[in-house]
DNA sequence: AATGAATGAGGCTTCATTCAT
DNA sequence: GATGAATGAAGCCTCATTCAT
């Protein structure tokens, strides 16, 4: 009776029922996603889900966490390759949204069951965002060392810039005609560099951080419609 | 059978289940909160509450309409005090964060049951967010109008004061011991205005707009950055 | 769809779930009958038991509780109409026995399901089997202090007769054909009685107490095939 | 690959199962002792007990049986160290309190468990129990025949000797600060053998039956009652 | 208007047992 | 002989909603 896909058992029970969860998750969020919609999912039975974790709660710290893994790994991945202060920043901005953009699931799971999960994981989401906080705030503190952006309060700062992205997705996630994620990266990058303070010299460079070749230098002072520099 | 105290009449049955509902979903959200709950706060019975409301859906939305409604008097109220366009904009910011910090209640229904009520809400909690995004979007277009702030993507500035001041508050009805929202302001204050291109002198100026007297006095000189490094 | 027998509804619902569990309980044992059960019984649903009762353990506690107030004030009217405190003892003892005998359900669920309701009763059972034995205790402290019978350690020997009875109708219950319960009373009063010391000339009256007329004294001496006093 | 350790061959795994079975049971009963406890216990799997054993059931039939054997064979070795026959009754009650005494888990397995195991157990319990009368009665009826007490209903009374021995031993499990179950010996032997019309000179000489040297001393002239008070 | 008993669908979790390896 | 992953039937309990009174 149980079709023996080859593909399928590859990858270990465990990992095809985090997958089953992570979309469910992704499609119902937390509360309304029961264990026996992600046994069915995983083409497991519901005592299988319970062998390998110890309950619905723990499969979603799982997904949690390593989501929030994977995603801090590529932004540093993709901060590394820079070298200029800016950029970095510039860097881990561009990789939040054009992964997001990529996977729309993993921005689901991560920023609206966090929230719609009840107070329940509230601690742990307040540890997540600490954790983007604190990312983008150890690069906001590198400018200010090396003197690209002149001393700011970087604690507020950071969390302008953590709050501001969270907002940008969940709009996008929420929106009945999404539109491309990575579209809204310039002009919210020129937002937020300003708001920390970089130069309008260094902001008109375009945002390529993250990109293969950076650096792509435009010419200063190209005072485009909707936006202008002081 | 039903004795009639005054005092229990003057504020209408459907009003005291409405207040009930408000403090029990703020300490235990929404999806926690029990109509039970609800009843017996408001010292009515569960036939009573539905007898005043469809469903405890309806309860929560109303809740939110409401609580929405009265926030966005209170900045518009602060904000007619006002008449250079970036002190509205200062205003909004400023009301925003003291109504918070004196009803913190208002803030945990209005950011943490919003989240935590699960997709149901959703649209809502995004219909919300734009609303007052709008708001903000609207002084901002109008201090591009009178040239107080140099032309810039209002959309997309709005969003992210928006998602700045959901973020801190988020932070601070999480935080173990909170401290003060409102300490908060002039750090974000600045964070913000910058990024709305305002003008370096402006924002030394110091946010005072909100309080009672304007008392906008004009520091000369203000070429000396004004901000503090971590 | 919901027949309605006039006979059932004048009885509060509340009373028909305990009755319902009181059967269930003495049929299947605590763990074997499911809340399902009891509520199928009942003829309600399984949210009505819960409206009544918080778990399935508090009916089990009630229905042992009041079984046993039951019998306890039964076995203390009986003892009322006697005067002489051996007579007060074999009333007692009597009681219990005509009254299992009389309500084998009873004596179900309160000897064997006390037992075999797992850890989570005994510290109850064990309560009871104190309430009783202070119960016999009681009388034979009183029948010393009148010197019915010779000083005797009546702490030890309570326990005796109170783990005599036990012994008795446990067996009486499980047996494979029943038989009397009340036809052990005359044998076990006399070793009951012989162990507390009483007079084999005071034994050799019969057991007559807890009946109606008491003291129908029989002719001392009458050896019956089978036992025989000293 | 599995190491063959001698310490662990000693024992055949069967005896190892059977012996954490043993204690898992008497810590937290049958009912709440999974089998995945027993394997873990056992440091075997759930796959090897069902290897050695066709059921959970059947493990604690064996368990109940090897040990009610085991204290039989105690209990008959220690009778055969007496000639006289109410100093073998003596003996095997001073036995059975000792045994337990010094293997109180011996006897939450034997008490509490048996009970606590329900329904499917009940026959089995019974079995045991009569087991154990029977042994009683044996003796009971060999000091009728040898004139040692006068004629009396030994089925009765072995059951009152087993009933009392349990609730004794019940009670001793079930307290709070336990005390030596072996002090209740004296107090218990007075009042059984009384039960059985043991003449009073007899009780007095003291219950030694039992311990290695019998010391059989006949004290003389016991009329003095040799019983106490409360 | 209000009460509160009743409903019943559904939720999470446990666990004895089986079986492919 | 042994392992441990998998099964699936139950089990207890919650709660939004309805409705007779």
């Amino acid at each position: 009776m149980p079709r023996i896909d080859p593909a399928e058992q590859s990858r270990s029970r465990r990992e095809r029922i985090l997958d089953a969860a992570f979309s469910a998750f992704a499609k119902r969020g937390y509360r309304d996603t029961a264990v026996d919609d992600i046994a069915a999912a995983a083409e497991t039975s519901k005592g299988g889900i319970y062998f390998h974790f110890p309950s619905k709660e723990a499969i979603f710290r799982e997904l949690m966490q390593t989501t929030a893994d994977k995603l801090v790994a590529r932004v540093e991945r993709a901060v590394a390759q820079q070298t200029e202060p800016v950029a970095k920043a510039e860097a881990a901005l561009h990789t939040v949204l054009a992964t997001f953009a990529g996977h729309r699931t993993m921005a689901r799971v991560l920023f609206l069951d966090m929230a719609g999960a009840g107070r329940a994981f509230q601690a742990e989401t307040n540890r997540l965002h600490e954790r983007f906080a604190e990312l983008i705030r150890g690069y906001l503190d590198e400018a200010v060392e090396s003197r690209a952006i002149a001393p700011l309060d970087t604690a507020i700062t950071s969390v302008v810039w953590f709050g501001a992205l969270n907002e940008v997705v969940a709009r996008w996630l929420l929106a009945d005609k999404p539109g491309s994620l990575e579209d809204t990266y310039p002009a919210l990058r020129e937002v937020l560099l300003r708001s920390a303070g970089v130069p309008e010299a260094r902001i008109a460079q375009g945002g390529t951080a993250g990109r293969e070749a950076p650096s792509r230098q435009t010419v200063p002072g190209g005072a485009e419609p909707g936006r202008r520099s002081r």
